[in-house]
DNA sequence: AAGATATAATTAACAATGTTAATAATACGA
DNA sequence: TCGTATTATTAACATTGTTAATTATATCTT
C-alpha cells in the first residue's frame, strides 16, 4: 500500500544527496538539474516526478544541512566554564559551522529560491530546530542574569542579527580566508556584548 | 582628445540608468542584458563595448544606489535629542532606506555577482562612504561615553552586523510586510544595546 | 572634399539553463 | 498473459549570457 511511498522517499533521497554533494563540491549556484540527475543516475526530467522544481529540491537539501548543523552545535556543548562562556560557546559553534561550510550559509540564508518552500518542510525551513535551540539557550541565560522577558527577547534578536550579519559579510568577501581571525573577533565582540548586558543589569 | 571619454561615460550612464530602473521595477534577478539594452535604446551586444559583463554593470548600479543611500542618511540627520538618540536615528535611517528599497539591499549585500567589482569602483563598493560615515558616528559616540578604542571598534562591528543581519532576514521574508513593526523592534533593540553599553561603562 | 581606416553598433550564432510534452519502458493487476 | 497505469527518457522550447561576423558610422590623411 505505502510501498509506493517508500520508493518515492528513496528516490527523493537519491536526488537530495546528489544535490547536497554538488552544493558542497561546486557551490549552490552550480547546482543544475542535469548535474543532479546525472549524479543520481537518472535523466533530468525524472527529477520533476519527485520535485515541483529545482528550488524545491534545494529546500530539501537545506533541511538536510540544517539537521547536520543542529547536530554539530549540540555535539559541541561543553559543560565547562561559567554560564556566559557556555552560551558564547554555543553561538560560536553555530558560526563555526558556517565558516566551515560557507555554501550552506549561501543556500540557507542568501540564495533566493524564487518560490516558497514545499509545505511538508516549510516549518523546518522557517523555524529551524537549531535556531530555536540557540534562542532558548540565550533566553534562559538572560533570565538567569535577571533580564526581563522583553530584554531577553531583545538579546536574542541582537545576537541573532549580529551573528548572521557578520557571517553574511564573511561569506561574501571572497579574499578573506583567515577564519581564525574572524572567529576570534566574533568571540571578543560576543564577550563584550554579553558582559555589557550583564553589568548593565546589575547596575 | 578626451571627447571620447565623455561619450563613453555618457553611454555607460544610459545603461546604468536603465539597469537601475529595472532593478527598482522588477528586481535584481530580473535584470537581463537584453532588457537593459532595450531600455537604453541599443542592441544587447553594444553593452559589452562598455561593460566587461553583466555583473560589471550591476556593480555600477550598486554604486549609484550607495550614493543615494548616503545622501538619504545624511539628509535625515536631526540635531535634536541627546547623543544616543542622534546615533540611533542615523542607524535607523540607514535601515529605513533598505526597507523602502529592498531591491537595493538585495543587489548590494545578497546577490552573488560571480566576479570582482571593476577596479575603478572597487573602493566605492568595498568601503562605501555611507558605511564609513555611520562607523564614524558610532565610533565618536563610543569615545564620548568613555569606551576604549577597542570597545568602540567592537560596538561598530556589533551594530553593523546586527543591522545587516536583521535586514537580511527582513528582505528574505516575502510575506512580512509590516515595516512599522520591524523598524519599531529594531529601534527598541538598538536602544537597549546602546543603553546597556553606556551603563556598563559607568559601572 | 574624397577615399582609407579605425571605431562603434547590430545581427547571427552558441552553449547552457529550467521546464514541459511526447514517447518509450516498466510494473502491476485481472 | 494481456492491458493498463505508472515511471523514466528523449525531444523540444524559450531564455539566458556571451562572442564572432558583419554592417554602419565617424575620423583622419592627402
Amino acid at each position: 500500500m505505502d510501498k509506493k511511498e517508500i520508493q518515492r522517499q528513496r528516490m527523493m533521497k537519491y536526488f537530495i544527496e546528489a544535490g547536497k554533494q554538488i552544493i558542497l563540491e561546486e557551490g549552490v549556484k552550480n547546482v543544475t538539474v542535469r548535474k543532479v540527475a546525472d549524479l543520481a543516475g537518472y535523466s533530468y526530467a525524472t527529477l520533476y516526478n519527485y520535485f515541483e522544481d529545482l528550488s524545491a529540491l534545494l529546500y530539501h537539501c537545506g533541511v538536510g544541512f540544517l539537521d547536520e548543523c543542529c547536530e554539530y552545535v549540540k555535539n559541541a556543548e561543553k559543560p565547562c566554564g561559567d554560564d556566559k562562556q557556555r552560551v558564547k560557546n554555543s553561538i560560536m559553534h553555530y558560526a563555526r559551522y558556517f565558516i566551515q561550510f560557507p555554501q550552506q550559509f549561501q543556500l540557507l540564508f542568501i540564495e533566493n529560491m524564487g518560490s516558497e518552500p514545499p509545505e511538508e518542510i516549510a516549518s523546518a525551513v522557517n523555524q529551524p530546530e537549531v535556531a530555536r535551540a540557540l534562542a532558548k539557550i540565550l533566553w534562559d541565560y538572560g533570565n538567569e542574569i535577571g533580564l526581563t522577558a522583553e530584554e531577553a527577547a531583545m538579546l536574542v534578536e541582537l545576537i541573532g542579527g549580529y551573528v548572521h550579519g557578520k557571517l553574511l559579510f564573511y561569506i561574501k568577501r571572497t579574499q578573506d580566508k583567515e577564519d581564525g581571525k574572524f572567529l576570534e573577533c566574533m568571540g571578543q565582540e560576543l564577550e563584550y556584548l554579553l558582559e555589557a548586558v550583564k553589568r548593565s543589569e546589575s547596575k
